[in-house]
DNA sequence: CAAACTCCCTGTTAGC
DNA sequence: TGCTAACAGGGAGTTT
């Protein structure tokens, strides 16, 4: 499942092929990927554009898309993979597989097809790109996000804090696998009450936060077996290894639901704060 | 403010 | 073997 490290990939490998490029053909398979505007006007706005900008905001991809004199607003296609989703290039004579809901045909004879098995993911066609991301909280991987400025989100909420760190109102990027490696990595069990994490715990999650997610990006990201991120080389240390033991301390691994999630824990390692 | 539940989807897996 | 039901999970929305 795409998170932050995966999306950044994502953003890296479509850097190197598409800004330059014009769209010459629009193909919506499953309307429904399309969250705006509707499909047909979704494709006839990005006839004739040409990718410019490619970035990441939390786990959205952001591309600019170049006005041209027939279409001077300004227009920005983004992406949210959700589950399942994923982009890759393609000939223009290959046939399209059966899960490519979204088929973008390029200037070189090549398409990028949009393929999402769960149909979860979705495409914006904005002026704006805070149309679709305003509500989203802090990048962990900025310069800016320090350890206080973490403190300062956990100490404001009482929530779990695996919840919180997966709150995109919170923090952006991070989802289930990262939340659980960063927790595991910090020494601190998920229900903990957000505000009751001490600072040096809250010291320890924001390095391994940053720390994890900067590795992640450098192994391009995990592959947790689903196929959405193929050669992904990131080795969780406890994300669905439950019933194998820790790295730490060799007790073994349990998983657990938090907030609707599977949750991987090392209850040696990442003891229950009950003490006020 | 927090937690739980529902919905959207389909491949995978467990159960019979 | 073949079928069915449960399950996973990001995020928006609703209910408790």
């Amino acid at each position: 499942m795409p998170e932050l490290p995966e999306v950044e990939s994502t953003v890296l490998y479509l850097r190197s092929r598409l800004p330059g490029r014009t769209i010459t053909d629009v193909t919506v398979r499953w309307p429904r990927s399309i969250a705006t505007p509707p499909a047909a006007q979704f494709r006839q706005l990005l006839l004739g554009r040409q990718f410019g900008r490619i970035e990441r905001r939390g786990k959205f991809i952001v591309m600019h898309m170049h006005h041209t004199a027939r279409k001077p607003a300004a227009t920005y296609l983004l992406i949210h993979l959700r589950m399942s989703g994923y982009l890759e290039f393609h000939s223009v004579s290959d046939t399209p597989g059966k899960h490519d809901q979204v088929i973008v045909s390029l200037d070189d004879q090549s398409t990028l097809n949009f393929h999402d098995t769960r149909k979860f993911g979705r495409m914006w066609l904005v002026t704006d790109p805070a149309e679709v991301t305003a509500g989203l909280g802090a990048e962990p991987l900025e310069p800016d996000f320090s350890w206080e400025a973490l403190r300062k989100i956990l100490g404001a909420h009482r929530g779990r804090i695996k919840s919180l760190l997966l709150n995109q109102r919170l923090l952006a990027g991070v989802g289930n696998i990262y939340a659980d490696e960063a927790l595991w990595s910090a020494g601190i069990h998920p229900l903990t009450p957000g505000h009751r994490v001490s600072a040096q715990k809250v010291r320890l999650l924001h390095a391994a936060l940053r720390k994890i997610l900067r590795r992640a990006i450098a192994r391009h990201g995990t592959d947790a077996g689903d196929r959405v991120v193929k050669g992904g080389r990131y080795r969780p240390k406890v994300y669905q290894r439950q019933g194998k033991r820790c790295l730490r301390c060799g007790t073994y691994i349990r998983k657990i639901t938090v907030a609707q999630r599977g949750t991987h824990i090392c209850l040696k390692c990442q003891r229950r704060v009950t003490a006020l």
